[in-house]
DNA sequence: GCTCGAAATGTTAGCGCTACTGGTAACGCT
DNA sequence: AGCGTTACCAGTAGCGCTAACATTTCGAGC
């Protein structure tokens, strides 16, 4: 028995859910005809934009995007690859990058590298399945294989915070070895004679390495024959207790220290209520710097001096770039320099 | 002339880039098989698996997963709705769910509401259009059209936070009320008679108000005859600015109080640094409770008493949870109270 | 009424992948 | 030899949508 008793075979599972098609012969019109009553109502007539929409209401029809983007080849989504989700200067970026993108309708896909470039590959790989119509990455290293894959992808890229003279495609940051100049050359005008630096510096967060070197290069331009003294807590995390341990250590490693200065306004937040803690006082024993200005900084007593870095505004300027891209207005890749400003408060 | 002298009609405009049909042509086997290959190796020999991975690599195929989510109904896509990223609370919950997502392959989607049930059922709109696996959300208070929406979608959910008696499907949290409670009952046992609450309260944000509702019931059973003192910001934004404000408000209006009970540790910990600006001794002239525990509160001087929350582990929980219903482990809804602790420390 | 061009709508053919079905080679068993 | 079983692979038909082209409708102008 080749004949076939039980009837046509069975399709595919469908979806269930209900398409294009089930509004188009709802509204007694063509599926295109749906479509474009959707995505560019100003090309069909009033009268069948309501149906339209009547249909869509009443059915209660949700667009499939992942149809869409396949047969449009755009997807209207974003890639964003930062290094954690849970640092306040990474969340806020995204927040301005997110308040850009909402309004064209561009959604945003979030991966965190855990400041690992292999990690940092592997997402972008993943991404780049997702076939995102633009990309925000923070950072400006990548492993060789990640360069390439970005190169080839034909997409808008903005490489955000670190500066570097040779970007993918745009660029959006600022230099963090003249902003830890900047206020290494406030803290000598100042009068101070023995900075010490104190970071946290963990394997592949190239902006901790350059924030150091660049300490090490001004330390030894404006105080000749000082030593770039340098402690850190090795371990990568960046939290208050950090500071209190970077405080210790500086303390017994380096007692002629006269301003402790920090990579992070977090590390200096911790140690600087640790000394009041101790009773040593804060700036006459020991003048303290951060880096980053958090809310924190101007509340703490003393207020503290650091560096103000405009983290959402790389959100912003990013979005912008790439909404610019995407629309086919820009083409050429851009670098912004957003820069920096040294913040001058009691603590130093 | 209706004959085309000008060849074949243009096809449309294609990706140009490498197909799993490339793959499989170059690695002499059927499309079929690559999939295979990729998505179940074990089912492949080993020499084709070799082959095909040869193949994918020399050609730098990237697999286009619009396309395989519209083939297999599938998106390895999990949704998440937030209040706001820039909020450390929810960055810690999303950092959870990420942890415990990403090794099974899933990817998150993120959306912020800012605090508007509308905004949050436009966003749940556009984020079912991506046809996600699962969806996370924070808060169990939408619009009736979201409810619905997430009702009919015939995925996994998790809402998270809040506690409800009647979720949509599962429910990762902690009670608001039962928090605030419990704080109440400590500062109360410790002695203290004038308890003030103060809060910014959003139109939006039920949490919020709950802590509220709760703060005014536990004052009227422990201490009856005390009228339930709130002090309101208004303006929904939480950062220690706003703690100052409240602190200002509460001094004003109630002087009477001995205990000032903040929403936020932000809150705490803004008004608690300008207590000590102002020569306010803390606890002795006025106790200060905070919220949230959040690291900076066992750093003050004084440390804060306040309560602590899972934030982290909503977000691992509630991946667990998805990761096990998209896997089809489990089939009935869940109900996860993480609880809370209050956490006694210097400033009450 | 007729022509003509613009506006509105319809038709066709995929986008790149996977579910499903079925086929073939290799091997063991009677 | 004949049969069934297993392991592997190929062919086919879409998933739900939109690009590109084709066709119809309609109003303006003569």
């Amino acid at each position: 028995m080749t004949a076939d008793p039980l009837g046509p075979p069975l399709t595919r599972r469908a979806t269930l859910s209900v398409t294009l098609n089930d509004v188009a012969s709802l509204a007694n019109v063509s599926p295109q005809t749906v479509s474009r009553a959707i995505r560019n109502p100003e090309l069909v007539s009033e009268r069948t934009v309501t149906r339209v929409q009547w249909a869509i209401s009443t059915t209660g029809y949700v667009p499939n995007l992942a149809a869409s983007n396949l047969a449009s080849n755009r997807s209207k989504t974003i890639a964003a690859i930062i290094p954690t989700i849970s640092a306040s200067v990474f969340a806020d970026a995204l927040h301005g990058l997110d308040a850009v993108l909402t309004p064209h309708g561009y959604q945003l896909f979030i991966g965190a590298t855990d400041y690992s470039i292999d990690r940092e590959e592997e997402l972008i790989r993943a991404f780049m399945g997702r076939r995102p119509d633009g990309l925000f990455i923070v950072g400006t290293k990548h492993t060789p294989a990640a360069t390439l894959l970005l190169r080839k992808s034909r997409i808008p890229i903005v490489e955000a915070w670190n500066w570097t003279d040779e970007p993918i495609d745009n660029l959006v940051g600022f230099s963090n070895s003249d902003a830890i100049e900047a206020i290494v050359e406030y803290v000598v005008s100042k009068g101070y004679k023995h900075p010490t630096f104190a970071a946290s510096l963990q394997p592949g967060d190239s902006r901790a390495l350059d924030r150091q070197e660049s300490f090490a290069r001004t330390v030894a331009r404006l105080l000749p024959g000082e030593p770039p003294r340098v402690v850190d807590s090795g371990t990568g995390v960046i939290d208050m207790d950090a500071g209190v341990r970077l405080l210790d250590i500086a303390l017994k490693r380096h007692p002629e220290t006269d301003v402790l200065m920090f990579a992070s306004d977090i590390f200096a937040a911790g140690a600087l209520l640790e000394c009041r803690r101790r009773g040593i006082s804060v700036p006459g024993d020991l003048a303290i710097t951060g880096f980053g200005d958090f809310e924190i900084s101007r509340h703490l007593l003393p207020t503290l001096t650091t560096v103000a870095v405009p983290n959402v505004e790389i959100g912003t300027r990013a979005g912008e770039l790439l909404i610019a891209r995407m629309s086919g207005i820009g083409e050429e890749s851009e670098m912004v320099d957003l820069g920096f400003s040294v913040v001058a408060r009691e603590s130093a």
